[in-house]
DNA sequence: ATCAAGTAGTTGAAAATTCAAGTAACCTAG
DNA sequence: CTAGGTTACTTGAATTTTCAACTACTTGAT
């Protein structure tokens, strides 16, 4: 797995740099705008995905898995969104081990006043700075890099 | 702050989600990559900055800086890696309220040995999908955006 | 010289995240 | 129908990160 010896040349190493220090600058940025809404990005993921959900409720592993947390995390950070009264858990009655996370009104209402302003921020901090044919090479290249991604992980072990 | 109403149109959001997804998928794989050495990506770029300076030392505050953290989150985790041996600090004497932190010879051997995995693992999960011309075009986009925010970050406040 | 304000860095507590178990239910081969 | 393995989720403890002081020093204006 580790064929050694090969440093990134400046080309390599300047996508590279421009990359993460770009992305780590942004998702701050984007998280810091939330701060008024008492949201996180992650958070607010976990909110959009119910939202958007049939009868804004998901079971917990498909919601882990679509917003890229582990269950644990998800368990604990609904949790506390339960605690501001944003969900609710209701257990599953077709499999008893499992339960749905379900978004009140109070949560509905809640991403819903964030949404706009997270978009604005979004545009704002990202997608106001690339031209169409930008966005396309966006999606095209990190399609790519998702697609290989996935492929490693499947053929690194489960 | 908020000009409203304008929801994302199908191409934007796909280069959003397009961007969003493959850097957490990537983030995460590089991070894990990284478990090996006992290092996270945070702690990596704390340790090559200061192997990268001059005596392989550096103030507190301009390592905080550039390695794009807090000052509490690097004066906690240089502690761990006083711990561990990898740095010590050592006060500044131009400055009596400075220090230094300063990267031992263990500390340049963890790095030294975690560095060409690391530059392996950015190949295959990053680069190695990543065309010259898509290396070029990534390098562009991001330079831009990374100006742009520094620029909103000023205009903000501070 | 003095004093107000700013800078460098640390600290401890609170909040978030990860990690390793743990519980309960489900599934399947015999 | 049942033992063994897997799945769904939670939990509590450990680690990490953030947050709000706090100390000590420096700087600059008077």
């Amino acid at each position: 797995m580790t064929k050694q010896g090969n440093w990134l040349n400046p080309r390599e190493m300047k996508a590279w740099r421009s990359y993460i220090i770009a992305s780590r600058r942004l998702l701050d940025a984007l998280d810091s705008d939330l701060d008024q809404h008492d949201l996180s990005m992650a958070d607010y993921e976990v909110l959009a995905l119910l939202s958007d959900a049939p009868e804004r409720k998901m079971r917990m592993s498909e919601l882990a898995e679509l917003a890229m947390v582990s269950k644990s995390r998800l368990s604990h950070r609904i949790k506390v969104m339960e605690g501001v009264g944003w969900v609710k858990r209701e257990d599953c009655p077709l499999d008893k081990r499992g339960y749905f996370a379900v978004m009140t009104d109070k949560g509905f209402k809640a991403i819903a006043k964030a949404a706009p302003d997270h978009v604005e921020s979004v545009r704002s901090r990202l997608l106001d700075h690339l031209s169409v044919k930008d966005q396309e090479e966006i999606s095209r290249i990190f399609d790519r890099v998702t697609n290989k991604l996935r492929g490693q992980y499947l053929a690194e072990d489960k």
